[in-house]
DNA sequence: TATGAATGAGGCTTCATTCAT
DNA sequence: AATGAATGAAGCCTCATTCAT
């Protein structure tokens, strides 16, 4: 296997016409959605090449195999999504607001990028086996508590939060912002789909804040916020 | 055309030595294991078929081909999980008792049975295709929630409960239930696995029954609960 | 292979509920319209039971496999053919009279047994190879032309005919009636179906009539039956 | 998906060992040999395959499934044998010998080439199905008359011929012509094959001939060409 | 005579991947 | 860097037929 140098993400050089990193990003673009789409086995090798501004034979050349693309893919995820998250400055707001932002953001978050909820979903199928062989996702991962740890010492710090772990807290937002995108189909298949109108949608965050707040405030903060 | 027609639930009959429900239900449990295991189009109809007690043709014999299969299964899946809620016995425990008896029963149910947690996974990935052909799937939920609006009429009868909806609810307890499971691997792979441990399962059991209960009751409910 | 014994014309027995020869007569009504329908190997035995009042087990058992099946059937066609020709009564018509009739009743029989033709075209396309290993079809068509050599003979005996041999003349009729309908699907996909309606078929006889006679006849005889 | 897109018919370019046009050439004649053997459903991919140069994945990549694999052999038998016609040249023979050369031709063509007979013989086995899918088929057959058109104009022009319709005269040379090869095999079986040995033969087209002209001609042509 | 269950062989098709230029 | 042609392994499914009662 032939495989390509360093391939910076310095885009078009000179005056030429190639353009390995934007051929690429096409690539990891096409394959995302394909990957979303119909999960690791279900996509289709001629099927993203045949959507990609490029061929078969790049694909290969830039990413080795199947599980190389999708793996590329997955960390593509992860590091948007988590520079997404990067962009949001809670640091002088109020430890509750402060959550009450990281929740809201997180839900909306989610619900608005379904291709990374999708990506993780098949990636749990496959029992994270693929992020357990990238270093660069664990890498993309690292700070994501972060801000949540900080939130969470300034509560207490503070004498409104209760103690609680910031990666319990971290699971308990994401299990429901989580799975708000995750099971809609079968959730909405059996019950309805009231909960994902946009006004359900709405709703259901406010919800999920209240639920949120009200498990890490001390009493008194549910007067303040509900 | 060359299938069987309905095949009554009574099996053996006699010495036979043929034993059709017997081998569908076989076909079924080793179907599930192989794609709770592997996905939909990860499965292998060869490898189900050698797992299995008869043979290959067998399998499109009663079920015609591999999404028949799959369809079946799905629908035996939420079966066994819907069974396994209806034992239990709720009606004589207060409502604040219930609720936390039902929440602890979906977190350990649900991290009981992962592969009915992973076909639901499977299907979403997918969609929901398969589920919407199935008005037996969808025939099995019908009850699901029955005995949360009772506990959640109960409650609020008593003053103990906010007015919440009971799907809403149901809502609220499947995603933490559900997520503990279907992100396992990847959120152990980012986070390491200390929610994971037995011990952490009982810790994070209980503060999602404190996180349900804070959230449906009025405050004093708190103090006799947490 | 227990086949059964001899099975008469000889239907219902007796009181009893059993009826041997209906049940063959069945399923070779049935299999006539499958092969006829869909080719030999098109057909499918499951099919051909389903549409039976019986089932696919006295099927192997009246006629042991799908060839014995085949080739009762196309014994069965032609036989209803044969029979068909012996009800034409020409021996007191003049012979152009006879000859003209004879046309006119080998067209439209065809037209009206599109599965008699179906099945001698199926057995073409196998090369005759079922029709060789059955006496019971050379026998049933020994007498095909003895009705045509009769007219020939008339005709030239009183001058009305030019010598031409029965066989040819029979192929000469068998071909443009035969023709009529095996090849209307792809006829009237090339040049439209004007020659396929009613009224078009009916000229279409006359003018095979037509040309028939002044084949056969000697020149004065057309001003008399064009 | 993983189809090749328009393949040119430029053959081998320079010392190439490739040649996708030789390819695809070699499996339509393969095909076509299984397909005017066998019928539709009774060729098989693996036989083809075999008796091919290339392989069975070729034959998808290029025809994309046995259907289409049969409609295009449909399709080259149609445009082999309308080519062949293409090159009689009649314009400058007088109308009856026009008339006389096409139907020698048409009925030595046909018996030179059974495999378009055949193909032509299991497409209406199957109804005429494939044909009406193909537009190529279609405009292959679009000129197929024209030729008998211009001798009927000339014929009636020069008081030789009756007025007939092209396409019916073309309908009665078709059967004529198809017939001897189509059914030779249950003709024979029952009336022996007398009428298919060369001498046979010669002497059938010279009658098939004599008819054709009996029918069109007005009456004193006949003498000048029995 | 009758029927649902069972079967092995073989059919068609698709996949990720590599080659030749 | 790029492309159409080519490939082997393996996938899903269907068929005529027989078994057991």
């Amino acid at each position: 296997m032939s495989g390509p140098g360093l391939q910076g993400d310095k885009a078009v050089r000179g005056g030429w016409k190639q353009d390995p990193a934007g051929v690429q990003a096409n690539i990891i673009a096409v394959a995302m959605a394909e990957f979303a789409m119909n999960g690791l086995s279900g996509a289709r090798m001629d099927e993203i090449a045949a959507k990609t501004r490029t061929s078969k034979r790049m694909i290969y050349y830039y990413f080795g195999d199947k599980d190389g693309l999708y793996r590329r893919v997955l960390e593509e995820a992860y590091r948007k999504v988590r520079d997404g998250e990067q962009r949001l400055d809670l640091d002088h707001l109020p430890p509750v607001e402060a959550l009450k932002r990281l929740v809201e953001f997180t839900f909306d978050h989610h619900s608005r990028h379904p291709e990374f909820i999708r990506m993780v979903m098949i990636e749990n199928i496959h029992h994270g086996a693929y992020m357990e062989q990238s270093d660069a996702i664990r890498a993309v991962n690292a700070g994501a508590i972060e801000k949540l740890e900080d939130i969470c010492r300034r509560g207490r710090e503070s004498g409104l939060f209760r103690p609680v772990e910031a990666v319990e807290l971290h699971w308990h937002i994401s299990a429901l912002s989580f799975f708000n995108v995750s099971n809609r189909a079968t959730f909405s298949g059996i019950f309805g789909d009231a909960l994902f109108t946009p006004a359900g949608q709405q709703t259901l965050m406010r919800h999920v804040v209240e639920m949120i707040l009200r498990y890490v405030c001390t009493p008194p903060a549910l007067e303040r916020h509900a």
